[in-house]
DNA sequence: TGGAAACTGGATGTCAATGTCCAATTTATT
DNA sequence: AATAAATTGGACATTGACATCCAGTTTCCA
Protein backbone atom coordinates (compact mmCIF):
# COMPACT_ATOMS: atom_id res chain seq x y z
CA UNK A 1 0.00 0.00 0.00
CA UNK A 2 2.15 2.37 1.33
CA UNK A 3 5.48 1.72 -0.74
CA UNK A 4 8.98 1.54 0.16
CA UNK A 5 9.96 4.45 -1.97
CA UNK A 6 7.19 6.83 0.02
CA UNK A 7 8.43 5.58 3.41
CA UNK A 8 12.13 6.26 2.38
CA UNK A 9 10.89 9.92 0.98
CA UNK A 10 8.76 10.45 4.46
CA UNK A 11 12.01 9.39 6.72
CA UNK A 12 13.94 11.60 4.97
CA UNK A 13 12.08 14.49 4.92
CA UNK A 14 11.48 14.23 8.81
CA UNK A 15 14.75 14.01 9.40
CA UNK A 16 15.64 17.00 7.17
CA UNK A 17 12.52 19.01 9.36
CA UNK A 18 13.53 18.09 12.43
CA UNK A 19 16.68 19.16 11.71
CA UNK A 20 16.21 22.40 9.65
CA UNK A 21 17.71 24.87 8.46
CA UNK A 22 20.70 22.77 9.25
CA UNK A 23 22.10 20.96 5.62
CA UNK A 24 22.29 17.05 6.46
CA UNK A 25 24.42 15.01 4.23
CA UNK A 26 22.67 11.88 2.08
CA UNK A 27 24.59 9.82 4.43
CA UNK A 28 23.89 11.48 7.77
CA UNK A 29 19.93 11.19 6.52
CA UNK A 30 20.66 7.69 5.93
CA UNK A 31 22.23 6.58 8.73
CA UNK A 32 19.78 8.21 10.46
CA UNK A 33 16.41 7.29 8.66
CA UNK A 34 18.25 3.45 8.11
CA UNK A 35 17.53 4.06 4.34
CA UNK A 36 20.20 2.00 1.89
CA UNK A 37 22.48 5.35 0.85
CA UNK A 38 22.96 4.26 -2.49
CA UNK A 39 18.73 4.26 -3.32
CA UNK A 40 18.28 7.39 -0.61
CA UNK A 41 20.05 9.38 -2.90
CA UNK A 42 17.83 8.55 -5.74
CA UNK A 43 14.43 9.51 -4.03
CA UNK A 44 15.92 12.68 -2.32
CA UNK A 45 16.88 13.61 -6.00
CA UNK A 46 13.15 13.13 -6.80
CA UNK A 47 12.08 15.40 -3.92
CA UNK A 48 14.82 17.80 -5.34
CA UNK A 49 13.17 17.81 -9.40
CA UNK A 50 10.47 18.22 -7.63
CA UNK A 51 10.94 20.93 -5.53
CA UNK A 52 10.79 20.20 -1.98
CA UNK A 53 14.45 20.03 -1.25
CA UNK A 54 17.60 22.17 -2.07
CA UNK A 55 20.55 20.60 -2.53
CA UNK A 56 24.43 21.91 -2.01
CA UNK A 57 27.66 20.01 -3.54
CA UNK A 58 30.86 19.98 -1.80
CA UNK A 59 32.39 20.55 1.29
CA UNK A 60 29.35 21.70 3.59
CA UNK A 61 27.42 21.07 1.41
CA UNK A 62 23.94 18.93 1.63
CA UNK A 63 20.54 18.67 1.73
CA UNK A 64 18.12 20.88 3.04
CA UNK A 65 14.06 21.87 2.91
CA UNK A 66 12.91 24.08 0.58
CA UNK A 67 9.84 25.23 2.52
CA UNK A 68 9.29 25.31 6.28
CA UNK A 69 8.16 22.36 7.97
CA UNK A 70 5.22 23.97 8.68
CA UNK A 71 4.18 24.80 5.28
CA UNK A 72 5.13 21.32 3.24
CA UNK A 73 2.43 18.41 3.78
CA UNK A 74 3.02 14.69 3.52
CA UNK A 75 0.90 14.74 0.75
CA UNK A 76 3.13 16.69 -1.42
CA UNK A 77 6.28 14.85 -0.12
CA UNK A 78 4.03 11.20 -1.60
CA UNK A 79 3.02 13.13 -4.92
CA UNK A 80 6.97 14.06 -5.34
CA UNK A 81 8.21 9.99 -5.49
CA UNK A 82 5.16 8.42 -6.28
CA UNK A 83 2.17 10.50 -6.67
CA UNK A 84 -1.91 8.41 -5.52
CA UNK A 85 -3.25 7.04 -8.67
CA UNK A 86 -6.83 8.44 -8.14
CA UNK A 87 -9.38 6.58 -10.66
CA UNK A 88 -10.98 9.17 -12.58
CA UNK A 89 -11.92 6.70 -15.91
CA UNK A 90 -13.58 3.54 -16.29
CA UNK A 91 -10.20 1.15 -15.60
CA UNK A 92 -11.91 -1.44 -18.16
CA UNK A 93 -11.31 1.83 -20.78
CA UNK A 94 -14.75 1.72 -21.92
CA UNK A 95 -16.18 5.14 -22.79
CA UNK A 96 -19.43 3.46 -22.20
CA UNK A 97 -20.96 6.15 -19.43
CA UNK A 98 -18.21 8.94 -20.12
CA UNK A 99 -17.11 10.44 -16.83
CA UNK A 100 -19.46 8.84 -14.58
CA UNK A 101 -17.59 6.19 -12.74
CA UNK A 102 -19.92 2.45 -12.39
CA UNK A 103 -20.40 2.17 -8.23
CA UNK A 104 -17.76 0.06 -7.68
CA UNK A 105 -15.24 2.39 -9.27
CA UNK A 106 -16.62 5.63 -7.81
CA UNK A 107 -16.12 3.44 -3.88
CA UNK A 108 -13.05 3.01 -4.64
CA UNK A 109 -12.00 6.26 -6.02
CA UNK A 110 -13.69 7.41 -2.34
CA UNK A 111 -11.47 5.08 -0.06
CA UNK A 112 -8.56 6.71 -2.32
CA UNK A 113 -9.87 10.40 -1.39
CA UNK A 114 -10.07 9.52 2.05
CA UNK A 115 -6.83 8.29 1.96
CA UNK A 116 -5.09 11.51 0.09
CA UNK A 117 -7.38 13.58 2.59
CA UNK A 118 -5.49 12.42 5.30
CA UNK A 119 -2.07 13.37 3.95
CA UNK A 120 -3.10 16.84 2.57
CA UNK A 121 -4.42 18.08 5.81
CA UNK A 122 -0.80 16.93 7.91
CA UNK A 123 1.94 19.11 7.65
CA UNK A 124 5.56 18.19 8.94
CA UNK A 125 5.73 20.38 11.37
CA UNK A 126 2.52 18.73 12.59
CA UNK A 127 4.17 15.32 12.53
CA UNK A 128 7.15 16.83 14.43
CA UNK A 129 5.23 18.83 17.18
CA UNK A 130 3.10 15.57 17.93
CA UNK A 131 2.63 15.26 21.91
CA UNK A 132 4.19 11.96 22.12
CA UNK A 133 6.28 9.24 24.22
CA UNK A 134 7.42 7.90 21.27
CA UNK A 135 10.89 9.37 19.62
CA UNK A 136 10.19 11.51 16.20
CA UNK A 137 10.28 9.63 13.26
CA UNK A 138 10.23 6.16 15.26
CA UNK A 139 14.39 5.82 15.79
CA UNK A 140 17.01 8.21 17.00
CA UNK A 141 17.07 11.30 14.95
CA UNK A 142 20.47 12.02 14.56
CA UNK A 143 21.95 8.32 13.60
CA UNK A 144 22.72 8.19 17.14
CA UNK A 145 21.90 5.39 19.50
CA UNK A 146 21.59 5.23 23.29
CA UNK A 147 23.67 3.33 24.08
CA UNK A 148 25.87 2.53 20.78
CA UNK A 149 24.11 -0.55 20.53
CA UNK A 150 21.42 -1.22 17.85
CA UNK A 151 18.55 -3.12 19.38
CA UNK A 152 18.34 -6.17 17.29
CA UNK A 153 15.24 -7.64 15.49
CA UNK A 154 15.26 -10.75 14.05
CA UNK A 155 16.08 -10.60 10.16
CA UNK A 156 14.47 -14.05 9.26
CA UNK A 157 10.71 -12.93 8.94
CA UNK A 158 9.81 -11.09 6.09
CA UNK A 159 8.27 -7.59 5.85
CA UNK A 160 4.74 -9.23 4.68
CA UNK A 161 3.89 -11.59 7.20
CA UNK A 162 2.31 -9.33 9.75
CA UNK B 1 -2.31 1.99 -4.46
CA UNK B 2 -4.89 -0.45 -5.58
CA UNK B 3 -2.79 -3.42 -7.23
CA UNK B 4 -3.96 -4.76 -10.42
CA UNK B 5 -4.51 -8.11 -9.06
CA UNK B 6 -7.15 -5.94 -6.13
CA UNK B 7 -8.97 -4.86 -8.96
CA UNK B 8 -9.20 -7.81 -11.05
CA UNK B 9 -10.49 -10.03 -7.56
CA UNK B 10 -12.85 -6.78 -7.00
CA UNK B 11 -14.33 -7.16 -10.65
CA UNK B 12 -14.73 -11.33 -10.85
CA UNK B 13 -16.30 -10.83 -7.30
CA UNK B 14 -18.54 -7.91 -8.33
CA UNK B 15 -19.74 -10.01 -11.38
CA UNK B 16 -20.57 -12.96 -9.86
CA UNK B 17 -22.43 -11.45 -6.94
CA UNK B 18 -24.53 -9.77 -10.22
CA UNK B 19 -24.88 -12.96 -11.37
CA UNK B 20 -25.66 -14.94 -8.03
CA UNK B 21 -26.85 -18.00 -7.45
CA UNK B 22 -25.65 -19.17 -10.94
CA UNK B 23 -22.40 -20.16 -11.27
CA UNK B 24 -19.99 -18.50 -13.70
CA UNK B 25 -17.24 -20.52 -15.56
CA UNK B 26 -13.38 -18.68 -15.54
CA UNK B 27 -13.78 -17.86 -19.59
CA UNK B 28 -17.07 -15.96 -18.83
CA UNK B 29 -15.79 -14.47 -15.85
CA UNK B 30 -13.06 -13.33 -17.78
CA UNK B 31 -14.55 -11.70 -20.83
CA UNK B 32 -17.57 -10.08 -18.82
CA UNK B 33 -14.68 -8.33 -16.67
CA UNK B 34 -11.43 -7.98 -19.03
CA UNK B 35 -9.40 -9.49 -17.25
CA UNK B 36 -6.14 -12.02 -18.63
CA UNK B 37 -8.07 -15.54 -18.48
CA UNK B 38 -5.37 -17.47 -17.01
CA UNK B 39 -4.59 -14.79 -14.56
CA UNK B 40 -8.37 -14.41 -13.61
CA UNK B 41 -7.81 -18.24 -12.97
CA UNK B 42 -4.83 -17.39 -10.25
CA UNK B 43 -6.90 -14.82 -8.99
CA UNK B 44 -9.89 -16.91 -8.18
CA UNK B 45 -8.08 -19.72 -6.90
CA UNK B 46 -7.03 -17.14 -4.55
CA UNK B 47 -10.59 -16.60 -3.81
CA UNK B 48 -11.66 -19.81 -3.16
CA UNK B 49 -9.14 -20.88 -1.14
CA UNK B 50 -9.92 -17.94 1.00
CA UNK B 51 -13.46 -19.19 0.77
CA UNK B 52 -15.09 -16.69 -0.97
CA UNK B 53 -16.08 -18.69 -3.78
CA UNK B 54 -17.20 -21.92 -4.52
CA UNK B 55 -15.21 -23.89 -7.52
CA UNK B 56 -16.87 -26.95 -9.53
CA UNK B 57 -14.80 -28.66 -11.83
CA UNK B 58 -16.45 -30.42 -14.77
CA UNK B 59 -19.54 -29.55 -17.73
CA UNK B 60 -21.66 -27.21 -16.34
CA UNK B 61 -19.77 -26.08 -13.26
CA UNK B 62 -17.51 -22.85 -12.59
CA UNK B 63 -17.45 -20.45 -9.93
CA UNK B 64 -20.32 -18.90 -7.27
CA UNK B 65 -19.91 -17.14 -4.07
CA UNK B 66 -20.16 -18.50 -0.95
CA UNK B 67 -21.95 -15.76 0.39
CA UNK B 68 -24.57 -13.77 -0.93
CA UNK B 69 -23.60 -9.87 -1.89
CA UNK B 70 -24.79 -8.54 1.32
CA UNK B 71 -22.73 -11.02 3.92
CA UNK B 72 -20.07 -9.82 1.74
CA UNK B 73 -17.65 -6.83 1.99
CA UNK B 74 -14.64 -5.39 -0.09
CA UNK B 75 -12.80 -5.52 2.49
CA UNK B 76 -13.00 -9.60 2.64
CA UNK B 77 -12.27 -9.79 -1.29
CA UNK B 78 -8.86 -7.80 -0.85
CA UNK B 79 -7.49 -9.14 2.20
CA UNK B 80 -8.06 -12.72 0.30
CA UNK B 81 -6.05 -11.83 -2.36
CA UNK B 82 -3.50 -8.87 -1.02
CA UNK B 83 -4.48 -8.06 2.63
CA UNK B 84 -3.97 -4.39 3.42
CA UNK B 85 -0.55 -4.04 5.26
CA UNK B 86 -1.01 -2.19 8.79
CA UNK B 87 1.38 -0.62 10.09
CA UNK B 88 1.84 -1.97 13.80
CA UNK B 89 5.84 -1.99 14.33
CA UNK B 90 8.07 0.44 13.85
CA UNK B 91 9.22 -0.11 10.22
CA UNK B 92 12.71 0.59 11.29
CA UNK B 93 12.85 -2.82 13.07
CA UNK B 94 13.79 -0.79 16.08
CA UNK B 95 11.86 -2.60 19.52
CA UNK B 96 12.85 1.02 21.18
CA UNK B 97 9.97 2.01 21.78
CA UNK B 98 7.72 -1.26 22.44
CA UNK B 99 4.04 -0.91 20.71
CA UNK B 100 3.91 2.97 20.18
CA UNK B 101 4.44 3.93 16.51
CA UNK B 102 6.13 7.27 16.25
CA UNK B 103 4.24 10.28 15.00
CA UNK B 104 5.11 9.84 11.93
CA UNK B 105 3.98 6.16 11.24
CA UNK B 106 0.76 6.66 13.26
CA UNK B 107 -0.15 9.13 10.80
CA UNK B 108 0.48 6.32 8.22
CA UNK B 109 -1.63 4.23 9.81
CA UNK B 110 -4.22 6.39 10.80
CA UNK B 111 -4.84 7.22 7.18
CA UNK B 112 -4.15 3.15 5.92
CA UNK B 113 -7.15 2.67 9.00
CA UNK B 114 -9.35 5.13 7.25
CA UNK B 115 -8.70 3.32 3.62
CA UNK B 116 -9.72 0.05 5.18
CA UNK B 117 -12.30 0.90 7.05
CA UNK B 118 -13.62 2.32 3.91
CA UNK B 119 -13.84 -1.38 2.67
CA UNK B 120 -14.89 -2.62 5.68
CA UNK B 121 -18.18 -0.73 5.49
CA UNK B 122 -18.83 -1.82 2.11
CA UNK B 123 -21.06 -4.92 0.75
CA UNK B 124 -21.46 -6.32 -2.42
CA UNK B 125 -25.05 -5.79 -2.39
CA UNK B 126 -24.46 -2.07 -1.54
CA UNK B 127 -22.64 -1.63 -4.65
CA UNK B 128 -24.95 -3.83 -6.61
CA UNK B 129 -27.59 -1.72 -5.88
CA UNK B 130 -26.51 1.52 -5.65
CA UNK B 131 -28.91 3.93 -7.57
CA UNK B 132 -26.48 5.05 -10.57
CA UNK B 133 -26.69 6.07 -14.51
CA UNK B 134 -23.90 4.14 -15.02
CA UNK B 135 -23.85 0.60 -15.48
CA UNK B 136 -22.63 -1.88 -12.71
CA UNK B 137 -19.27 -3.01 -12.85
CA UNK B 138 -18.22 -0.24 -15.45
CA UNK B 139 -18.40 -2.11 -18.39
CA UNK B 140 -21.27 -4.58 -19.44
CA UNK B 141 -22.01 -7.38 -16.81
CA UNK B 142 -22.91 -10.20 -18.96
CA UNK B 143 -19.85 -9.47 -21.30
CA UNK B 144 -22.56 -8.79 -23.32
CA UNK B 145 -22.35 -5.55 -25.73
CA UNK B 146 -24.92 -3.42 -26.49
CA UNK B 147 -24.90 -3.17 -29.52
CA UNK B 148 -22.09 -6.24 -29.95
CA UNK B 149 -19.46 -3.61 -30.67
CA UNK B 150 -16.74 -3.15 -28.38
CA UNK B 151 -15.17 0.35 -27.82
CA UNK B 152 -12.14 1.39 -27.70
CA UNK B 153 -10.62 -1.50 -26.84
CA UNK B 154 -9.08 -4.31 -29.07
CA UNK B 155 -11.64 -6.86 -29.95
CA UNK B 156 -10.84 -10.83 -29.57
CA UNK B 157 -13.67 -13.07 -29.69
CA UNK B 158 -17.06 -12.19 -29.39
CA UNK B 159 -18.89 -15.64 -30.84
CA UNK B 160 -19.47 -17.12 -27.18
CA UNK B 161 -21.91 -15.45 -24.91
CA UNK B 162 -21.09 -12.20 -26.25
C1' DT C 1 -16.85 -46.13 -21.21
C1' DG C 2 -15.38 -42.15 -23.82
C1' DG C 3 -15.14 -37.40 -24.66
C1' DA C 4 -15.77 -32.66 -23.73
C1' DA C 5 -16.01 -29.06 -20.18
C1' DA C 6 -14.00 -26.98 -16.54
C1' DC C 7 -10.85 -26.25 -12.62
C1' DT C 8 -5.85 -27.02 -10.63
C1' DG C 9 -1.10 -26.36 -10.27
C1' DG C 10 3.63 -26.05 -11.89
C1' DA C 11 6.96 -23.97 -15.01
C1' DT C 12 8.18 -20.12 -17.32
C1' DG C 13 8.46 -15.28 -19.26
C1' DT C 14 8.25 -10.12 -18.76
C1' DC C 15 8.71 -5.81 -16.60
C1' DA C 16 8.78 -2.24 -13.12
C1' DA C 17 10.32 -1.38 -8.31
C1' DT C 18 14.04 -1.76 -5.54
C1' DG C 19 18.82 -1.71 -4.63
C1' DT C 20 24.05 -1.40 -5.72
C1' DC C 21 28.20 0.38 -7.82
C1' DC C 22 31.17 3.60 -9.96
C1' DA C 23 32.86 7.46 -12.61
C1' DA C 24 32.03 12.37 -13.33
C1' DT C 25 31.12 16.87 -11.51
C1' DT C 26 30.83 20.62 -8.21
C1' DT C 27 32.49 23.05 -4.10
C1' DA C 28 34.97 24.51 0.16
C1' DT C 29 39.27 24.54 2.41
C1' DT C 30 44.13 24.73 2.70
C1' DA D 1 46.37 24.34 -7.47
C1' DA D 2 45.55 20.23 -4.83
C1' DT D 3 42.60 17.69 -2.10
C1' DA D 4 38.71 16.03 0.12
C1' DA D 5 33.66 16.28 0.55
C1' DA D 6 29.56 15.89 -1.52
C1' DT D 7 25.93 15.48 -5.22
C1' DT D 8 24.73 13.61 -9.99
C1' DG D 9 23.74 10.25 -13.30
C1' DG D 10 24.33 6.02 -15.81
C1' DA D 11 24.85 1.06 -15.83
C1' DC D 12 23.84 -3.04 -13.70
C1' DA D 13 21.73 -6.70 -10.33
C1' DT D 14 17.82 -8.46 -7.76
C1' DT D 15 13.15 -9.22 -6.55
C1' DG D 16 8.26 -9.54 -6.77
C1' DA D 17 3.94 -8.51 -9.42
C1' DC D 18 1.78 -9.61 -13.45
C1' DA D 19 0.94 -12.73 -17.08
C1' DT D 20 1.06 -16.96 -20.13
C1' DC D 21 1.17 -21.79 -21.24
C1' DC D 22 0.35 -26.50 -20.67
C1' DA D 23 -0.26 -30.95 -18.64
C1' DG D 24 -3.13 -33.11 -15.17
C1' DT D 25 -7.52 -33.91 -12.72
C1' DT D 26 -12.41 -33.85 -11.91
C1' DT D 27 -17.10 -33.93 -13.54
C1' DC D 28 -21.03 -34.34 -16.49
C1' DC D 29 -23.43 -36.59 -20.08
C1' DA D 30 -24.31 -39.46 -23.97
Amino acid sequence: MISQTVEYALRAVVHLAGEAPAARTTDQVAKATRVPRAYLSKVLQSLRRAGLVHSQRGIGGGMTLTKSPAELTILEVVNAVEPIQRIRTCPLELAAHGVHLCPLHRRLDNALELFEDAFRHTTLAEVLAEPSRSIPLCPFPNGKVPNGKIPKVKETATKRSG
